[in-house]
DNA sequence: CGGATGGTTGACGTTAACGTCAACCATGTT
DNA sequence: AACATGGTTGACGTTAACGTCAACCATCCG
């Protein structure tokens, strides 16, 4: 922190950053949402994101962030890319035929049964992890002070 | 299906199984569970389970097959192996030391964190799922008939 | 001009969670 | 006796999801 020189304000040239706050380079995103630009990388190699390309760059618009803010909420919730590539899909959907828009609806309540299923589960663990801590706390407040 | 050979009532005459009800073999186990049995010495190899042994012979008590459940829930809840065996550890809790249920109930807290993040994150997925199902099922009612 | 910075594509390494043999043993059935 | 059945322990193979590294390019900056 050499303070002798004398500073011309920041200096803030040409911060490649929060340019438009509409495009993101590949390590913004990754800093924001904590993983590694290789994560990015990868997810784009498995189709997840395509985000635009400037000469050999990678720019990210806000719909290529969003997407990839839905993978990583399917990731917290333990799916693997491939299921994770399927629920996006869900979200593009092609509503001019009938019939695609009958191929939808049942996926997407397959894929709401899943999740239902799987929101029991977290239920009743969250219960049971709530009696053992009931359990604990009887035992603190009641044996010692 | 030969049916000429006299049959002497279904033969029956020594099914390893059903023995006690209380007690279950490796096999009869994975296909209660429709896993294999590779997956269960697995798990038993990564200390999640311990099953008694009779010579060589793994025998599973009920505690044990309750235990095996647990971890399948884990599972389809995402959680890693590592992750499910730190959480049964909550089950065996020891309540006699003080300090040692202080440190329990620490854990027990953060784990329901998380537990309830994730069904944070499980019901806004289900509520964007839903809403993609609402706007299907209008296209279909409404456009063609 | 010479770094420093930030991006790129391979290509190989790694960890978790098993799958898949092979080789073996014990027991009951034919 | 011979075999089918069900169990065991290695040991190596496999897939997913990245980590890590090398070699390279473009740009900015003092």
């Amino acid at each position: 922190m050499r303070s002798s020189i004398p500073k011309r304000m920041k200096k803030q040239v040409n911060k490649p950053e929060a340019q438009t706050a509409d495009l993101f380079a590949i390590t913004e995103l990754a800093r924001e949402f904590g993983i590694s630009t290789r994560a990015i990388r990868f997810y784009e190699s498995k189709g997840l994101i395509f985000p635009k390309r400037v000469g050999g760059t990678r720019v990210f618009r806000r719909r290529d962030r969003a997407r990839l803010q839905l993978i990583l909420r399917g990731k917290r919730l333990g799916f693997s890319l491939k299921d994770i590539s399927e629920y996006l899909s869900l979200y593009e959907a092609d509503n001019s035929q009938k019939a695609q828009t009958e191929m939808l609806l049942e996926k997407v309540n397959s894929r709401l049964d899943l999740l239902r299923s799987q929101k029991k589960d977290l239920e009743t663990t969250i219960d049971e992890l709530t009696e053992i801590k009931k359990l604990a706390d009887e035992q603190l407040s009641q044996k010692s002070d």
